[in-house]
DNA sequence: ATGTTAATTTGTAATCGTTACAATTTTATA
DNA sequence: TATAAAATTGTAACGATTACAAATTAACAT
């Protein structure tokens, strides 16, 4: 669902984000990386072909992102918070030994929950943690 | 299903936790408060009767509860870790409005969620944003 | 073009939750 | 009662995030 985005410049400015170019790197890093990054992980690697870029800049940039609704947070662990560029609801799944961050689909519809029947509903989000199939094959 | 736990001293032993007072007072109020407390609303609540408490013997109690699986660490917001001594599989719904988080029953295993089919499961996790149906009404 | 204002970016300092660590107190044991 | 082990405590340190003001860039009117 996000392969349809092909202007990311246009896409910032559909969702009245001007397009400056930390927030279009910032977003094509997003929309191309799927380990889920922390702002460190997008910070070091961008900080390479943007060198006065600063981490502020990064903070604020996914904080606009998140309230104009095209980034989606993802909070796993304390102390590590995870930016997602797809804002459909999905599942995500967190490997106790490799520690990746694995997307999985899902429909929640399902679950038919009857004690919050009268509540509006914003956001769903649900996270497994475990052991990923790889790392359970090399650990026979 | 924690209305089964009618002392709290045995309790711990039987998890190999000594049943120090600090210890006992801090499971106590997690049995007894629906509100998943954080840290910090635990000791505020607790230093009125244990004026010597210290906050690092809060955080010291909790992570030795969660190790002991006991309790679990609610990752609802980032820099807002909470507790509950309900560590059956459930789902929360924290309200936007009030910032209540309130439980609700579910049952995880009609997703039959088919990317995950080989991995290992430790932890489930399922939580929703919105407003609470108290909120919804005040609001009209 | 040029000057002026607004928006964005940047760096530093401050804040807050959590942990590290050593000292103190309490508990268990010989 | 003496000694060792465990638990608690207080302070300092740490890391992620935010506040804030200065600097840079972009927009816009003259």
């Amino acid at each position: 669902m996000l392969g349809k985005i092909t202007n990311v410049g246009e896409f910032l400015k559909s969702n009245d984000i001007k397009p400056s170019y930390q927030r279009m790197r910032i977003f094509e890093y997003l929309l191309g990386s799927k380990d889920h990054p922390t702002v460190d992980m997008i910070y070091k690697e961008l900080i390479g072909e943007i060198p006065t870029l600063s981490k502020t800049t990064v903070y604020n940039t996914l904080n606009l992102f998140v309230e104009h609704g095209i980034v989606s947070r993802i909070t796993i662990e304390e102390n590590e918070t995870r930016y997602d560029a797809d804002t459909a609801v999905h599942g995500h799944f967190k490997c106790e030994k490799c520690e990746k961050v694995l997307d999985f689909v899902t429909d929640l519809s399902v679950l038919n929950i009857q004690d919050i029947k009268e509540f509006q509903i914003n956001q769903q989000h649900l996270y497994f943690r475990g052991i990923c199939s790889d790392c359970l094959k090399k650990g026979e």
